[in-house]
DNA sequence: GGTGTACTATTGAGTACGCAAAGAAGACTA
DNA sequence: TAGTCTTCTTTGCGTACTCAATAGTACACC
């Protein structure tokens, strides 16, 4: 157990993992702070409207958006509040499963999303390119896709 | 999940941007459950200590740590908190500049990470290495590295 | 020396989650 | 029909952060 000192062997897991962590968080600081600022959504905010624009009929159940945005149930029911009083998703109940209940886009929350979308689909890509090159770009996604879930709710970028 | 209307060109940036969150999310759900449930240490405890190990004298001005771990002063002085209740780090002042006081790795802290760190680092590669091929391991390091910031303290992975 | 600007660290208030528990409904078995 | 098991959702409680404001200190520069 020597103090540090040698050029050690970095487990290149480690080290991948380590990075992850922190892409991640610093990327996420500066897009969530602008989102924030002209929009007022955090980002799981406009991955949700995002994701809800391209279901059919502009609904999902809750436990799909569960999935696709990696947030527990609670975290779903407690994002959707926020996004209900603002009144760009309403619920709608399911007629042959008394169970599940659906978060529809309304016509409000697809005119937000069209609204934010502009500047932030800018952002991440004034962001990315710059400091990556563009095969770089699309390995990160190939790879990243690889984890289970990951490329699930295939992400198109536009709201349309 | 066929739907939307044109076949849309996915922007690129925003697509590996997407799966950056997701599987840091993924990951990070993971990992944390583990390190929390064997050793009550959150991510960034064990990253801050692992940190600290890797540093001169074992201690760290604060605002370094924050620069290394991705979080504000603030965050900073929330977490070492805890760790200082639990004897893990001790504060030391500065000599020659008062402002800034210092976080040290104690005994009891390297112990700790050293305890923690077999299971820790066995996961992560597991987790990794599951999803991965060798060199998309390396890929992510090494393209991840490139934003700022997130090469800084350049990771090796074990304590001692 | 005083004064302004730039750090460093902490605090109060707020937020976005997670986990575990619980209720309500479907689905299978008998 | 009842009994049990699973699934979907919500709630209480806890936590790990953030931002904005504060206060102490350093270092100009005149």
């Amino acid at each position: 157990m020597t103090q540090v000192l040698t050029e050690q062997v970095v487990e290149p897991a480690v080290q991948a993992w380590t990075r992850l962590l922190r892409a991640s968080a610093s990327t996420t600081r500066l897009l969530s702070a602008e989102l924030q600022e002209e929009h007022g959504l955090t980002i799981n905010d406009y991955e949700a409207l995002l994701v809800l624009s391209r279901a059919e009929d502009r609904r999902l159940k809750r436990v799909e958006l569960a999935r696709n945005l990696m947030l527990t149930p609670s975290g779903i029911t407690r994002l959707l509040q926020g996004l209900e009083d603002a009144g760009l998703v309403e619920r709608a109940s399911c007629a042959t499963d008394l169970r599940v209940t659906y978060a529809k886009l309304t016509d409000a929350g697809l005119e937000k999303l069209k609204a934010a979308s502009g500047g932030h689909v800018a952002s991440i890509r004034s962001l990315f390119e710059e400091h990556f090159a563009d095969e770089e770009i699309r390995a990160i996604a190939e790879i990243l896709g690889k984890l289970p879930g990951v490329a699930d709710g295939d992400d198109s970028c536009e709201p349309t």
